[in-house]
DNA sequence: CCTAAGTAGTTGAAAATTCAAGTAAAGTGG
DNA sequence: CCACTTTACTTGAATTTTCAACTACTTAGG
């Protein structure tokens, strides 16, 4: 890949190390807050598409790539929140290969009882320290990181 | 937590969603070139820390401190690495209770050929695509919300 | 139709991570 | 010195995630 190493200088390494540190830091956070409802951030996140979802239910497929999740462990998660009841399977009657995910309604209101502390949680590890200028720094910058990768190769495909 | 659900606006819910979207596709990209060297983001901060160290050696605890990972898990991947042969463990003579993590020569290659990639990746992933004032703002947002978080209870403490 | 190739999803085993103890050595207060 | 608490780690089991098949259906071409 490089053929002389092109180290970064002081500002650069600061602005990966901040990035970077605080990152780990605000995903273990937030992941510890919403420990109290039972709830990982991949799994807060596979409820909040479904609840989204009209009829609250998604193909498997759409639902890994929507979650950012491996077709694999999506399957095997959602096997768990089936048995925890917050989840049911649904063949896809056009497509015979195919599954929905369909949320039940204990799913339901297992994710809106944890949905308000979760968004105070963003808000309280994350968004009040952000200024409205920050804010829209924040969007510019990354959307634009998320671009770019779109363009790159990256793992499982796409 | 929450009394009545204070939801996110527009501006923070593109901010928040910004953010951790192009985290995750960023995290996965850099993993995913990692890869090429058989390292994980994780073991290359560990192999990085000590390579840094004086001597190349650090207490398990003060590594596991500095790479943010549980006791646990740094005991559990001390061991594979001692098993590729990049990481030997020394007790520690004053406190008896205790064991340094020292990185062998081969650790020392291992990291010293994957760097120079790694940093690449840094670059054509992330850095590359922010202004000067961009890494200045990164610095100093994800920066205050480090602090913040510190103040904070989170998990595995400190 | 028939075949080849791609898509949707699952599965079981392997590897990684977490979780709850457990061991041994320090430190602390009396 | 003696309990008692804390610290430094490790360990094994349980859970989660990855990895490499594998099944079954769909699609595209001829």
């Amino acid at each position: 890949m490089a053929k002389q190493p092109n180290w970064l200088n002081p500002r650069e390494m600061k602005a990966w190390r901040s990035y970077i540190i605080a990152s780990r830091r605000l995903l273990d956070a937030l992941d510890f807050d919403l420990d109290q409802h039972d709830l990982s951030m991949a799994d807060y996140e596979v409820l909040a598409l479904l609840s989204d979802a009209p009829e609250r239910k998604l193909r498997m497929s759409e639902l890994a790539q929507l979650a950012m999740l491996s077709k694999s462990r999506l399957s095997h998660r959602i096997k768990v929140m089936e048995g925890v009841g917050w989840i049911k399977r649904e063949a896809c009657p056009n497509d015979k290969r195919g599954y929905f995910a369909v949320m039940t309604d204990k799913g339901f209101k297992a994710i809106a009882k944890a949905a308000p502390d979760h968004v105070e949680s963003v808000r309280s590890r994350l968004l009040d320290h952000l200024t409205v200028k920050d804010q829209e720094d924040v969007t510019r910058i990354f959307d634009r990181v998320t671009n770019e990768l779109r363009g790159q190769y990256t793992a499982e495909e796409k």
